[in-house]
Order: structure tokens, then C-alpha cells, then sequence
DNA sequence: GGCCTCCATCGGTTATTTACGATTTCTCGC
DNA sequence: GCGAGAAATCGTAAATAACCGATGGAGGCC
């Protein structure tokens, strides 16, 4: 992937996070989480029909990009979610993408030929 | 990649927005429309370093995706956000990942040994 | 018709990601 | 220290993604 100087800082960071969350079983790790407020690997691995070493990698993923963090309870330590970065990315998606202010999208003078073929409940 | 058959359809369609998203050139064509509210695919070839072909491709992912649609600006087609999505990516993130009832990460009994090396402004 | 511009798509190369089993490292309790 | 269990890392094969130049189709203009 090619780096592109004009990219903003903001930019760049919401793309790496985004990145991280490309993935069904990371996407799934993270609702986990925000479920049970916390969890060792092996909720994971229990919880996904991954290998355990996938499951470690897919962690780590997310632990990189700063959206889990490790965490102890009882002195166990455990991963949790980094609570401001996933309201970084909400507030991101919200402002930056499509302000409330702006109008996000002319309305269409023709219906549009490239309707996505599963609709999404909004 | 392996299907998770336990993924609910709106973890799914989540991790397939944040997959299209997490490329810096698509979230730079992103917010480049939610800026200009408008623009044809020129616009971002001269925006982006990169081949024509290749930003017709971004494009592309966009489009499948259905973060973005085609509509007609004065009989020209052009690119435009599709509003929706992006606003219902932003209340999966505070909703689903981060629903603001909860606590979503006891506090840590000690100093993460795995803090970010750049510190995100929140 | 002939030519130009714009843009989607094709074909191919390279880099990255995903996934696995095997191995190593870490952390307990004894 | 020693063994057991949990989790991280290594090595690697297969799949996917990123990028480019070349090609071709659609629309406008002379």
C-alpha cells in the first residue's frame, strides 16, 4: 500500500483502525468484549472456530492498532476495550465523514443503477 | 478467510464497511466527498499519487461496499456518500463496540505494559 | 465518420493477510 | 526447580489486496 503524503493524521489513524476492525472475527472479539468488559484469549478461542494461534494473532492485531488493551483483574491479566479510541472512531465517522451540518448526498435526479443488493436496516 | 457462522449479520456488515474503509486512499475519497458532497472520479485521481486504474479500483471497493453511490449532478454522473451507512457505522461504534451505559474497561490495576507509541488526541 | 476525453475493466506482479500446526515463552501451583 | 496449562511467536502455504500499464466502451464535438 502506498503512503500518500496529503493524508491527515486523523486520516491515517482511522484508516489503520478501521483496518483492524476488517475482520469478522475481530469485529466479534470486540462486541465480546464490549459485553463482558473483559476477557483472557481463551474466551476467544471458546468463542471463535479459529485455531488458537489465529485467535493470538487476531489480539494482537487489535492490540496494535490500540483498540484493546491489557488489563489485570484478580492479578489475571485479561484484554478490555480502549474505550476512547472506539469513541474516536464513532465521533470520526460522525464528523468527519458526514458532518450532522452538511448536506451528505444530493439527492439523486435517477434512481441509482448500483442499489446494494442486501439493504441495511437503518 | 473463514465465515464465522455465530457472526450476527450486523457484525458482518461491519466488519465488510470497516474492511472497504481501512485503505487511506478510500478514506481520503471519503472524506473528500463528504467535504465537496460531490465529485466524479477525476477529482480523485487528482487528489490521490496513484494510478488512474488503481483509483477506479478504490473506487470500486466503495461502491461494493456501499459506502458511496452514483447520482447525476446536472446529467453527470458522479460519486456521492451514501449518508445512511456511514451513519449507521457510527452507531455500531458507540452502540454496539461501546454502548454508553456500560463500563467498557475497568480501570487497570497497573500501568499497561502496552501503551501506544503515538497517543491519540481525544 | 473520426477523434478526443473520461473512466471502468483486464492481465499481471508484488506485497500483505489469513490461517494452520509446531514451538517457545510465560505463569502459576507445588 | 519442575511440570502443567495458557498464550505468544515462528514458519509457511494459500488467498486476497494493492498497484500499474494497457485495453476498450461511452459520450461529446468537429
Amino acid at each position: 500500500m502506498k503512503m500518500i503524503a496529503s493524508l491527515t493524521a486523523e486520516e491515517d489513524r482511522a484508516a489503520a483502525i478501521f483496518r483492524a476492525l476488517g475482520n469478522p472475527a475481530r469485529v466479534r472479539i470486540v462486541t465480546e468484549l464490549a459485553k463482558r468488559n473483559a476477557c483472557v484469549t481463551g474466551d476467544f478461542v471458546q468463542l471463535l472456530p479459529l485455531a488458537q494461534s489465529t485467535v493470538s494473532q487476531h489480539v494482537k492485531v487489535l492490540k496494535e492498532a490500540g483498540i484493546i488493551r491489557v488489563g489485570t483483574i484478580d492479578g489475571e491479566t485479561c484484554y478490555c476495550l480502549e474505550p476512547g479510541v472506539v469513541r474516536w472512531l464513532a465521533s470520526f465517522c460522525t464528523n468527519v465523514c458526514c458532518p450532522p451540518e452538511a448536506e451528505c448526498c444530493p439527492p439523486a435526479e435517477a434512481p441509482s443503477p448500483y442499489a446494494r443488493a442486501t439493504p441495511l436496516s437503518l
